[in-house]
RNA sequence: GCCAGGAUGGCCGAAUGGUAAGGCGCACGCUUGGAGAGCGUGUUCCCUCACGGGAUUCUGGGUUCAAAUCCCAGUUCUGGCGCCA
C-alpha cells in the first residue's frame, strides 16, 4: 500500500502510475478528499480530548484535595464533552476506515524505467539466452502432454479422477524428475546465499492482504472451508497461492536489524490457484494447473539497494535455466502487465518448442513464463508492518521486499520434456539433474497400468 | 478439547481505579589529558509549517467522570490433564 503521506504529497505521480498501468477503477481525488476531511475531524477531536484530559486530571487532584463539590462540577463538564468527542471520533474512524480500504485497492506506482503498454505484447525483451546454438530436435516435437502420457510419467485423466480438472499425477520417472528438480534448485539457491524455510501452507486473510493477493484477487485463490465470494474474516485460511505469501509475511510487525540485510530466503512449497476463467486449448497439459510446486526466492533489503538487488535476483533465478541448459529470454514488463503490488518486474520465459504460437520465437514453439522477479519496494512492507533499523539508535523504517520464482516446476518440466526430447520418443535428462536421479541419463517410460491399455493395444 | 497462570518500550521489570516507576542496551551532548564513571537528552504511531496536541500497557468490546488495573470475548505463550499421525 502507498502511504497516505505519499498520496497526499505526490498525487500527480500516483495518477501517472495508474495511467501507465491502465487502472481506471481507482479514484485518487476521492481518496484525497476523504483524507482532508479526516484530518480536519482528527484535529478537532484531538483538541476536545485535550480539554477533557485536563479536566480529568483536575478531577483527580480535586478528589485528593477533598474538594468534592468542585470535583462534582468538573465531572459534569467532563461528561458533557464525552458525547461530543464520541460523535466526532466516530465519524473520523469511519472516514479513516474508508481511507484505508481505498488505499488497499491502489496499486503500486511503477518505477520510471517501466515502459508504457497494455499487455505482454508491449513488454521489452532484455536478452535471449541459450539459442546459439539450440540442441538438435526431432523433426516433429511432441507436446509434453502427449509425450508424457505415452511415457506413462504424466497422467491427467487420473488427476481428474481424484481431484477434478487441473490436477494431474506424476508417475515413475516423472515424479522422480520433479523431486530432482526441487533438490537441484534448492542446492543452487543455497550456493547463492539463500537460507531455507519451509512455511505453513494455509495462510490467513491478513497475510494474503499483506502481500497484495487480497482484497482484489480472492477469485484466484482457494479458500479453506468457505466460498471465495462469501465475506472473509482475518482468521479465514487460504491455500498458499505462492510461497511469497507466507515467507514475506513471516516477519510481520517485526523490526529487522540493518546488518541482517539483505536477508534472502528460499522456500519450496506447493501452490494452489483456481485459475478462474483461464480455460482453453493453449492450457492443455501442465502449463496452467490448480496445484504445482515451486521454489520461491524472497529478499528483504534496504531501500537504497532494492533496484540493484532486482537484477541480482533475475540472475539467481535465471541460473536455474542456465545450468539446465534450457533456452529462455528475459523481459521487462510494461505498465499494463505489472502485478498489483509490483513497481518493476522482469519475466523469465523458457522455450517450449512443441506448440507453435504466433508470439513465440522464430525457431517455433512458445514462451512459458517460469518466473517473475519483482521489486515491491515498501508496498508490501507497509501493509505487513515490516521494518528495519538501519543503525541501533536510528528509528525503524519500512524495508523493501522482492521475490522471484526460482522457478516454477511444471513449466520447466514441460520445457525439459520438449527440448530434451529425442527422435525415438525418449527424453534425455539434463546433465545438471543426473546427480539427483542416481545418474540416470534418459527417461524411457513405463508400462501402462489397467486393462484400458490392453483394449487400446498398448499392452498385451 | 479441558483446567490453571501469563502477555507492559529494542530488552528486563514495577505500578489493584486517579492518568505508565526503575534498570539495561544503543545514540548524542556535557564532563575528562585520554578512557571509564557520572550527569543530561533521545530511543512507538498519528495530526501540525511550527508551537504543541492526540493515541498507545496482546486485540476487540463493556463498566466508570477516570481502566495497565474491574467485567466479557478473542489471539497467543507456559504448565498440567486428555486425545492423536
Amino acid at each position: 500500500m502507498l502511504s497516505r503521506q505519499f498520496v497526499r504529497e505526490h498525487p500527480d505521480e500516483v495518477r501517472a502510475g495508474l495511467a501507465l498501468r491502465g487502472t481506471e477503477t481507482v479514484d485518487i481525488d476521492e481518496i484525497l478528499e476523504t483524507d482532508a476531511e479526516w484530518r480536519e475531524l482528527k484535529s478537532r477531536g484531538d483538541d476536545l480530548r485535550h480539554e477533557r484530559n485536563e479536566i480529568s486530571s483536575r478531577i483527580g487532584e480535586l478528589k485528593q484535595a477533598g474538594d468534592d463539590e468542585a470535583a462534582e462540577a468538573a465531572i459534569e463538564q467532563s461528561q458533557a464533552l464525552k458525547a461530543e468527542i464520541e460523535e466526532i471520533e466516530e465519524r473520523a474512524d469511519e472516514l479513516e476506515d474508508r481511507l484505508d480500504q481505498s488505499l488497499l485497492t491502489v496499486p503500486n506506482v511503477p518505477q520510471e524505467a517501466v515502459p508504457p503498454g497494455e499487455d505482454e505484447l508491449d513488454n521489452e525483451e532484455v536478452r535471449r539466452v541459450g539459442f546459439d546454438p539450440v540442441r538438435e530436435l526431432p523433426e516433429e516435437v511432441v507436446p509434453h502432454y502427449d509425450l508424457g502420457e505415452r511415457l506413462e510419467i504424466l497422467d491427467f485423466e487420473r488427476g481428474v479422477t481424484v481431484s477434478g480438472g487441473g490436477f494431474y499425477f506424476l508417475k515413475g520417472d516423472g515424479a522422480r524428475l520433479e523431486h530432482a528438480l526441487v533438490q537441484f534448485m534448492r542446492d543452487l539457491h543455497r550456493e547463492q546465499g539463500y537460507s531455507e524455510v519451509f512455511p505453513p501452507i494455509p495462510v490467513t486473510s491478513e497475510s494474503m492482504t499483506g502481500t497484495g493477493q487480497l482484497p482484489k484477487f480472492a477469485d484466484d485463490a482457494y479458500r479453506v472451508g468457505g466460498h471465495n465470494d462469501e465475506p472473509y474474516e482475518d482468521d479465514d485460511l487460504w491455500l498458499c497461492p505462492t510461497a511469497e505469501v507466507p515467507v514475506t509475511n513471516m516477519y510481520a510487525d517485526d523490526t529487522l536489524l540493518g546488518d541482517e540485510l539483505p536477508l534472502k530466503h528460499q522456500a519450496y512449497t506447493p501452490n494452489f490457484r483456481r485459475e478462474a476463467g483461464e480455460h482453453g486449448t493453449e492450457t492443455r497439459g501442465m502449463v496452467r494447473v490448480h496445484q504445482f510446486n515451486k521454489v520461491e526466492l524472497v529478499n528483504f533489503v534496504e531501500p537504497e539497494s532494492s533496484d540493484e538487488r532486482l537484477t541480482g535476483l533475475v540472475d539467481e533465478a535465471a541460473a536455474v535455466l542456465d545450468r539446465l541448459e534450457l533456452p529462455y529470454r528475459v523481459s521487462l514488463l510494461c505498465g499494463g502487465d505489472l502485478t498489483f503490488a509490483s513497481a518493476k518486474t522482469y519475466d523469465l520465459e523458457v522455450w517450449a518448442p512443441a506448440n507453435d504460437m504466433p508470439d513465440g520465437p522464430e525457431q517455433g514453439g512458445r514462451w512459458l513464463e517460469v518466473s517473475s522477479a519483482s521489486n515491491f519496494e515498501a508496498f508490501q512492507a507497509r501493509r505487513i508492518g515490516l521494518r528495519y533499523r538501519p543503525e541501533r539508535h536510528e528509528s525503524a523504517e519500512y524495508l523493501h521486499t522482492l521475490n522471484a520464482s526460482g522457478v516454477a516446476l511444471p513449466r520447466v518440466m514441460v520445457a525439459i520434456l520438449e527440448y530434451y526430447q529425442n527422435p525415438d520418443g525418449t527424453v534425455t535428462v539434463p546433465e545438471a539433474l543426473r546427480p539427483y536421479m542416481g545418474g540416470q541419463e534418459r527417461i524411457e517410460g513405463h508400462e501402462p497400468i489397467g486393462e484400458a491399455a490392453v483394449g487400446a493395444g498398448r499392452k498385451e
